[in-house]
Formats: structure tokens, sequence, C-alpha cells
DNA sequence: CATGGGATTGACT
DNA sequence: GTCAATCCCATGC
């Protein structure tokens, strides 16, 4: 198996969430170099609860949502960034996880340059840290853009792959969802304990 | 058709 | 800590 299969994401978004920590998140733009990195920070986001675009039922919007799950959900945030998740639960159920940090790992230099446009001998380069440390930030990095929205994840040109070794069994810490005004107490945020790359504010680690 | 509000980021005080 | 940038789309008249 190479990339994930539908039924991975046909599970509880929550189920997900958690286990999407390790995988592999890669893209090969049309034009530019590919590049990867491991999903280091995720959040669940369902139909039942206010803070999920879903919650509104189905509009144009929110027609991949409640599509087949393993399809990429890509909508503007602010007006300026592109926030890719992953549709989960069966189709006709609203759900996903929106993938918030990546530790990269191929493809680093393009993704410099992406985040860093001009960026040549502009002081000192981008901190491999700062590159994807957050849901707008990996989606510049990777070159992911809204004409990604519907695409499987399955066959590209974003995919996930599953977890390999030294992520079988990530330490993952649970907590609050970042950005959001409704459904702020629900500990649907899940990241990598300890790991740099996630975004801010950190999750508190016992 | 007009309006308002973001699942954010980076620059600045 | 504050704040503006900027656009898609849901909602309401």
């Amino acid at each position: 198996m190479q990339t994930l299969p539908p039924d991975f994401y046909a599970r509880p978004v929550l189920e997900v969430a958690r286990e999407l920590i390790g995988c592999v998140v890669e893209h090969a733009p049309g034009d530019g170099q590919p590049s990867s990195g491991v999903i280091v920070e995720t959040e669940a986001y369902h139909e039942s609860e206010p803070a999920c675009h879903a919650f509104v039922g189905l509009t144009p919007r929110t027609r991949i949502l409640f599509g087949p799950p393993g399809r990429a959900y890509v909508y503007r945030s602010y007006g300026i960034h592109a926030l890719l998740n992953a549709v989960c639960e069966p189709e006709g159920v609203g759900a996903a996880v929106l993938i918030r940090a990546l530790e990269p790992l191929e493809g680093i230099e393009a993704m410099r340059a992406r985040r860093a446009p001009g960026g040549a001998g502009i002081g000192t380069p981008m901190r491999d840290e700062d590159l994807c440390s957050g849901p707008g930030k990996l989606t510049q990095a990777l070159g992911i853009e809204l004409s990604e929205n519907g695409g499987d994840l399955h066959d590209g040109p974003v995919r996930i792959l599953p977890r390999e070794s030294p992520w079988l069994a990530p330490d993952i810490v649970v907590g609050r969802r970042v950005g959001i005004t409704k459904a702020v107490e629900l500990p649907w945020r899940f990241s990598v304990a300890g790991n740099r790359h996630v975004s801010r504010p950190r999750p508190m680690t016992p």
C-alpha cells in the first residue's frame, strides 16, 4: 500500500485525526518540486458542532465535506490562506480533519523558496520549524492551492501516506482547537508531544 | 444585490 | 501585546 485508502477516512473523525499524526503529506505541484512532511498536528471538525463548516448543512461550500471520505477539502481563510483538510466519516456525514502542522521531510529547499519568494539573500534562511508550523504555512510551503479542493488524497496531486518508522507510535497530546469562537471547549486538537514544528499556541505538556 | 465574518499570519508597538 | 490584509460564501433584504 502506497497511500492511505478511502476506508481509512470512513471512520469517526476523532479516530482519524489521532491516527493521521505521524502520516506523511506529499504534494507535487505541476511546475514546482515535490515536497513532503510528517503530520505533527491535527484538529477534528464534525457537522454536529458549530465550529465545523458543515454545521450549516449542505451548501455549495460544504459539498465536499458531505461527499466521499478521503478527499481534500481546501478553502480560503481570512482571504489569504488556503487550509487543507481530509474529509472523513461515511459519505453523507459532514466531517474533516484539519492538517495544522508538518515536520518537513523532503523538498525543504522548495518549501523555503515558496515560503520566502525572492528570498535569495534576505538575511538568514527561514528555520525548518517555521516552514510548516501552521495550517496556512504548510499549504504555502507545499504549494497547495484552492484548485486542489475535492482532489482524491489517494491519487494525488496531494497525497497522504501511512506512518513509517520512526513514526509508528507517536506520543500524542490532546488540547483545545485554535482560532475558533464556537465549541471552543472540545478537546479535539492533537499534536506530537514536545515537537518543535507544532503551531502556536503550543498545547501544555504535563 | 449588500453585508459581515472568519479553522491565519506577519509586522509592528 | 495589537492590528491590517483580503476573498469566499452564507445570510438577509
